[in-house]
DNA sequence: TTGAAAGCGCTAACAC
DNA sequence: GTGTTAGCGCTTTCAA
């Protein structure tokens, strides 16, 4: 790989100014020796060296990016806007899964805090971690899809309202009809408003909130299964909201099963609106959140508070309640 | 954030003693200055800069990873390979998404370059681009699930016998009774190979390939509600084989929107397995890639080249033809 | 309009 | 056992 050094030889200059002509420093540069740099670097098909740019000057134009799973289909969305907000900037973006692992989701910080990432997004773990190990090193955060505690100048945030959101889902339900209605989700160790939500419905129309109608494990089309047989076998349901769509998946591919059939037996709402609801028979009643753009923004804010020094704030998205045929 | 140098000023020695201490080079090191670096490490949580690192090693301890689009579902379970892969070798892993852009491609290409990674994962574009490009600089790639022709040392192959395998589904369809059968696929410049296999089974059947019961454009839903529409319109098939599972939801969509029943009217068969098609009603016949794996090995390979010298080879994965309701 | 020089944080000979 | 030194490829004063 040929060095600005090797370039600045090449056409008998030094090395400072070439890295003015390629910084765009070339105000007071006259027109000759920059036609001759730049027709050297096409010539040998020279590239800066960015570690090099990023070690002097503290900045490499990476983020990272740190979440549970990539290949939960709600995330791919996000990463794609993520992807395209940071290409647009020129920035790159690494990404990290956690497993929901508070550990190794450390590990992922401490790793892209190594390669000096100017700054990372961060959908946490579901599992209880101190998020003031993030917050001592002073890299700029900001978080998405989940809820933190915190007024650090240094963290932003980015959520839709999804206490409000499973309330709406939960409230369809009731206005469908259902009475006896079920909630599969995960266990969470700070922010359960999807549960609380539908609680919230619940109480307000006069249901009772009843354990053996609630079931909690994690994301995964296998909790819905399992959390559907369970509650059935509790006794059957008329309705069910569901923590998310792959669960809702799991759900109906249990309900299904058992022989019970889809809305006219039990309505199932999902949460997350992933790509292939719409697809499902019946297709699935579900919040609609618009990961690309939360990841769009997420990205946007963070890259311009990095290059312009913006603050980091607080975005609310807004969610949408999508009815299909599930309920 | 704290450097090497203060950590030995701390400690009162030199930072070629800390560097040796971090980095394991410790046989000829006292054990008292060692527990004092180590020591001296925790108490301010010293991670050394991995940047300054690269520069000085010409090694990032990082790939790249070349995709078209990570939110279609075939990918993330690829990416997910790779990170696991990755992470357990202490490798961080950049991705870049191309959507199919030849020039995207390039840029990304340039970019990672830039960053110095020490090798790349290449899901290439379908477009025609030169190859060469990429191998003109001395970087170890390996191609994941697409064909290129090189002999180059510096790229490993890894993917399915994807010619065997389409023609495997379309020999399925025949099996069950198909007679008339459609294909709906991606355009793509090079290695048609699903095409190739779904001509080639019909052949063998001593059946005719009709450009009317062939539609090409892209690996969309998309596709195959427009390829499906074409297709009936041209005249009723008894069967379709779709280039990957995204094509046959959408042909699947199509076909009930249309008031015909799947499989008795027309049965299909997809490519991919992603995790959904299992879900879909009624459940998709497909044939199954092997993604997280694939992933995982591309990455193995890779990072075993990187690090210790072992050849890139070419891997050939094995895929299977699972059988559901929708044949 | 251009260049010399210092230094970003680290490693690797080599010397002591 | 430990330290000195040079240098990875770049940017950035400051001087010329």
């Amino acid at each position: 790989m040929i060095t600005m050094k090797e370039i600045a030889q090449e056409c008998g200059i030094s090395s400072a100014t070439v890295s003015k002509i390629i910084n765009g420093n070339d105000e007071h540069i006259s027109e000759a020796t920059r036609a001759l740099v730049l027709q050297t670097i096409k010539k040998y098909n020279y590239v800066p060296n960015a570690v090099a740019k990023g070690l002097k000057v503290k900045r490499t134009n990476t983020i990272g990016f740190i979440l549970p799973d990539i290949s939960n289909p709600f995330f791919p969305e996000i990463a794609r806007g993520v992807e395209d907000a940071a290409e647009s900037c020129g920035f790159a973006v690494t990404f990290c899964d956690t497993d929901n692992d508070p550990k190794r989701e450390l590990t992922s910080f401490q790793l892209l805090r190594s390669k000096m990432v100017d700054g990372v997004i961060f959908t946490r773990t579901l599992r209880h971690s101190s998020f003031d190990d993030y917050l001592s090193v002073n890299l700029p955060i900001v978080v998405v899809d989940r809820r933190v505690e915190t007024t650090n100048r240094n963290v932003g945030k980015l959520f839709v309202d999804t206490f409000h959101a499973s309330r709406q889902a939960t409230e369809h339900l009731i206005a469908r009809g259902c009475r006896r209605i079920g909630f599969v989700g995960a266990a969470n160790d700070y922010d359960d408003v999807r549960y609380l939500g539908y609680c919230s419905a619940l109480e307000e129309a006069g249901l009772r909130v009843e354990d053996a109608l609630c079931y909690k494990s994690d994301y995964s089309v296998e909790t819905g299964h399992r959390g559907m047989k369970a509650i059935i076998s509790a006794g059957m349901p008329d309705g069910v909201f569901c923590g998310n769509d792959l669960i809702a998946v799991g759900a109906m591919a249990e309900i299904h099963s058992m022989g019970f059939t889809i809305p006219t037996d039990v309505r199932v709402v999902g949460f997350d609106d992933i790509y292939l609801s719409r697809y499902l028979r019946p297709a699935l009643t579900t919040v609609r959140q618009p990961a690309y753009d939360m990841g769009f923004e997420a990205a946007k804010m963070l890259i311009s508070h990095i290059t312009e020094g913006t603050p980091l704030c607080t975005l609310k998205m807004k969610h949408e309640l999508i009815i299909r045929e599930s309920t």
